[in-house]
RNA sequence: GCAGGUGUGGCGAAAUUGGCAGACGCACUAGACUUAGGAUCUAGCGCCUUACGGCUUGUGGGUUCAAGUCCCUCCACCUGCACCA
């Protein structure tokens, strides 16, 4: 048992004290970019999850630096958000005041872990120096057409009395506080986003993330082929306009379907013979939640609009038009050509009230189910016997575009970024509105745009931002005419800050630019970014997007912000289940660390299991830890005065060398780990000398800091600290075996083992085989058929 | 439903990529040292069998001298997305 309280603390004090882990902006060597996500410093302090994370990019950083590289691993605070507003309301204290406590207690607690942050680099988002910068790009975005205030239907959560952006609704529900969100329309700046949406997924391939992560913003942004195609209104001058990925099927259109909230109920209020049924029936549909709406397994209704029809462009075939809530009013037009024969939805509508199903490609039984796959057109005149799909679209499209009523139109999942919220604690939107010039930016040298010292800032009743309410913060003068003028009350989501504040990092202290050319060319793109899966799609492709735009209009060099993309599996109480309060089974760091040293906590964090798995708690495991630890320490005890390494742990050292070096660089920490705990049962084994103990506590190093260092200046092992030492090399040569056991089998048993010299030939090992007292028993009486000999391995006897 | 992933001892997991399955750790058992052990050390530890030996990587099949690893079938669980036309 080591006093890991006094060291620790002891270490963590002389490497504040010598900025041992500040990175170099003017550095001469190779750079390397480590990024954590920065954390919500939440109230209730730092999780174990945070430790696994922050511990793995830290062993990286740590060996890196070893190996001569100008590393930046730094840390910061995303600290706007809902939650601090709340607690801030609850106690009448200014958000502001409630992050500054809470980060000091994250700060500390990620301080008594030892990570190798580079502190002198930390800000967080609501620092008024860092989110000018954010506001300054939102002016940008304005600057370049690619930000405007749009009428959207957004999501209402009633409980937070807040507007959500789709990513934040969870099945229908409000992702912070559960509560059903309700639809409202609302004034809103909006980011065109969409436009970049082929450019997120093409780019992907500049980057080296995980396939599942390329997959999840593949999959998110949603992108489809297909074509606009537009059906005339019977007896009409207009048209309604669909958008469908298999126009190959249009002749097999038996109806048409729109959203109840399309405008065309309103539009045809004449026309449509049974217009009050048609109306309850959308009230009713509009009324109900998401969830209600969204769940794809409860049967389909839907109304039919009597006395209005639409025309098939291709044949002029009169189309029944029905209205369903199967249709999205968000996506494409919000109308669709429904083939039943061809789409299973279509199918169960058609079923249910008894449509016409009419085959318009050959290859399945339309009488039992939707053909959905490829086959020969019929019944379609334009296209019948065109077997290819590809052919048939392309032939259809072109009879449309000739003749004016369609066009080829790719369609996206992924819509505009809808950036206002009607909060308090975000960073406020710079711009005012003035009744004679309208929305103008605020000039840049205003720029912050600072939130109001105010406390009083509830949520209005009407869903204004609480900023609604502070008079001298609305009222203001136009930048442009000088006449009276109010400011923007909405703020950015939280989202914003963490957009860009990986670039910032390269460049903190700048007053004059968000982030220097320099800055940036020392630094270029994140190598390594580690964060949680969940955010893999939200944050990750704002990050992108923003980086791109910056890129597009030349403040950025890179037009992709990160390299390489990793999320780490979660951490799960000790009985399996995700952690929670209510379930009591959180484990808080601190407890670990007061009981067991932070030492022996990134040690086993780091040794649990596979990185990218969820894993369980285990107390024991921790312990075992421990013991691995305190066996080290005791180790140190009887050295030889020899600096060199025992002749007989040579091969040893050097396959541990090479083995912990590749598992580091690979995330294969746990048996890094392992690697070290096989190399001390061989040191327990003899005496060993310095040189033996001290290049395993520098392979130690980057997973138990603070106990390596202190043996290596109790022990006088070399004049520098470990993390100035140079991380140690392995010869190849000595990573080989003189002497192995050679595995005999017969028919592919194990029979025998001999323990051969490396460069035994392949006669000797056979003949030494068929010496073997167990092999002569297995193989008396039998034939040989062959023998499988392969050099340093094995020799397998077939015999029949 | 779609996409991605995972199935190996009592538990967390390894397996140089087709070559000794279960490294390392935990738990457990026995012993040593102890007034004491929830400390430390030593030994054992997949299952069946007294033994010889046999069986074993979710299921069933295939390829191979040799399969946890390659191919096909089915099953279970996890994570995203989900009426996206």
């Amino acid at each position: 048992m080591y006093n890991f309280i006094e060291i620790e603390k002891k270490w963590q004090k002389f490497w504040e004290e010598n900025e041992t882990f500040k990175a170099y902006n003017d550095s001469e060597k190779e750079k390397y970019y480590y990024l954590v996500e920065f954390p919500y410093p939440s109230g209730d302090g730092l999780h174990v999850g945070h430790v696994r994370s922050y511990t793995a990019l830290d062993t990286m950083a740590r060996k890196k630096r070893m190996q001569g590289f100008n590393v930046l691993y730094p840390m910061g605070w995303d600290a706007f958000g809902l939650p601090a507003e709340q607690y801030a309301i609850k106690n009448k204290i200014h958000p502001r005041d409630a992050i500054k406590e809470t980060i000091k207690i994250f700060k500390k607690q990620i301080k008594d872990l030892g990570i190798s942050f580079d502190w002198s680099r930390e800000f967080s988002t609501t620092d008024p120096e860092y989110y000018k910068w954010t506001q300054w790009q939102f002016l940008k975005f304005v600057e370049h057409g690619k930000a405007y205030k749009g009428s959207a239907m957004i999501n209402w959560c009633s409980n937070c009395r807040v507007g959500l952006a789709n990513e934040e609704v969870e099945n229908g529900n409000c992702e912070r506080c559960g509560h059903p969100v309700e639809k409202k329309e609302k004034a809103q700046w909006i980011l065109k986003m969409s436009e970049y949406a082929d450019r997120l997924i093409d780019d992907l391939d500049k980057t080296e993330f995980q396939e599942r992560i390329k997959k999840a913003q593949i999959n998110w942004i949603g992108r489809s082929e297909g074509a606009m195609i537009k059906f005339p209104v019977e007896k009409k001058d207009d048209f309604l306009e669909v958008f469908t990925t298999r126009p190959d099927t249009i002749y097999g259109v038996t109806f048409m379907a729109i959203a109840p909230e399309h405008n065309f109920v309103e539009k045809y209020k004449n026309d449509i013979k049974n217009y009050d049924e048609v109306k309850a029936y959308c009230e009713k549909a509009i009324a109900k939640t998401d969830i209600e709406r969204g769940d794809a397994t409860k049967e389909k209704t839907g109304v039919k609009l009597e006395g209005l029809y639409l025309l098939n462009p291709l044949n002029n075939e009169r189309i029944d038009l029905w209205v369903s809530d199967y249709v999205i009013f968000g996506y494409a037009t919000g109308a669709i050509m429904s083939v039943p024969a061809h789409d299973e939805r279509d199918y169960a509508f058609a079923k249910k009230y008894n449509i016409e199903i009419k085959e318009v490609i050959s290859g399945g039984d339309i009488s039992v189910e939707a053909y959905t796959g490829e086959g020969v057109a019929v019944n379609s005149e334009l296209i019948n016997g065109i077997e290819k799909k590809e052919e048939a679209i392309d032939k259809v499209i072109s009879f449309l575009e000739e003749n004016n009523l369609g066009e080829r139109k790719v369609n996206y999942k992924l819509e505009d970024w809808i950036f206002s919220r009607q909060r308090f604690w975000g960073e406020p939107i710079p711009m005012i509105h003035c009744e004679s010039c309208g929305w103008v930016p605020v000039p840049v040298e205003d720029l912050p745009v600072l939130l109001p010292d105010s406390v009083n800032y509830e949520p209005t009743e009407n869903g204004e931002s609480p900023l609604a309410n502070i008079e001298e913060f609305v009222h203001t003068t136009c930048p442009k005419c000088g006449g009276h003028a109010h400011r923007e009350t909405d703020t950015m989501p939280s989202w914003a800050g963490s957009s860009w504040y990986f670039l910032r990092y390269m460049d903190p202290r700048n007053e004059n630019e968000f982030v220097s050319k320099e800055a940036q060319k020392t630094w270029r793109m994140v190598d390594y970014y580690n964060g949680g899966m969940e955010h893999t799609t939200r944050h990750l492709l704002y990050a992108r997007y923003w980086n791109k735009f910056l890129h597009d209009i030349g403040e950025l060099e890179y037009d992709e912000p990160f390299k390489i993309r990793v999320s780490h599996g979660m951490i799960l109480g000790e009985n399996g289940e995700k952690m929670s309060k209510s379930k009591g089974n959180v484990i808080n760091p601190d407890h670990v660390i007061n009981a067991y040293g932070a030492d022996a906590l990134r040690t086993y964090e780091m040794f649990v299991g596979d990185y990218e798995k969820e894993v369980s708690w285990s107390e024991n495991g921790l312990k075992g830890c421990k013991r691995f630890l305190d066996r080290i320490y005791k180790l140190g005890e009887n050295l030889k005065g020899e600096f060199v390494y025992s002749k007989d742990l040579e091969t040893s050292i050097h396959k541990t060398i090479k083995k912990v070096t590749e598992d580091i660089d690979n995330m294969k920490y746990n048996t890094a780990v392992s690697a070290l705990m096989i190399l001390l049962n061989e040191y327990d084994k003899q005496e060993i000398t310095k040189k033996d103990y001290l290049v395993m506590l520098q392979l130690l190093n980057p997973f138990a800091p603070h106990l390596t260092e202190e043996l290596n200046e109790k022990y006088n092992l070399l004049e520098t600290t470990i993390s100035e030492s140079s991380w140690p090399v392995y010869d190849k040569e000595k990573t080989i075996d003189s002497e192995y056991e050679m595995v005999v089998q017969v028919n592919g048993k194990l029979r025998g083992k001999i323990v051969v010299s490396t460069d035994t030939k392949k006669e000797e090992m056979e003949k030494l085989a068929m010496n073997l007292e167990n092999v002569v028993k297995h193989i008396e009486g039998k034939k040989i058929v062959k023998i499988i000999t392969v050099e340093g391995k094995l020799v397998n006897i077939v015999v029949r």
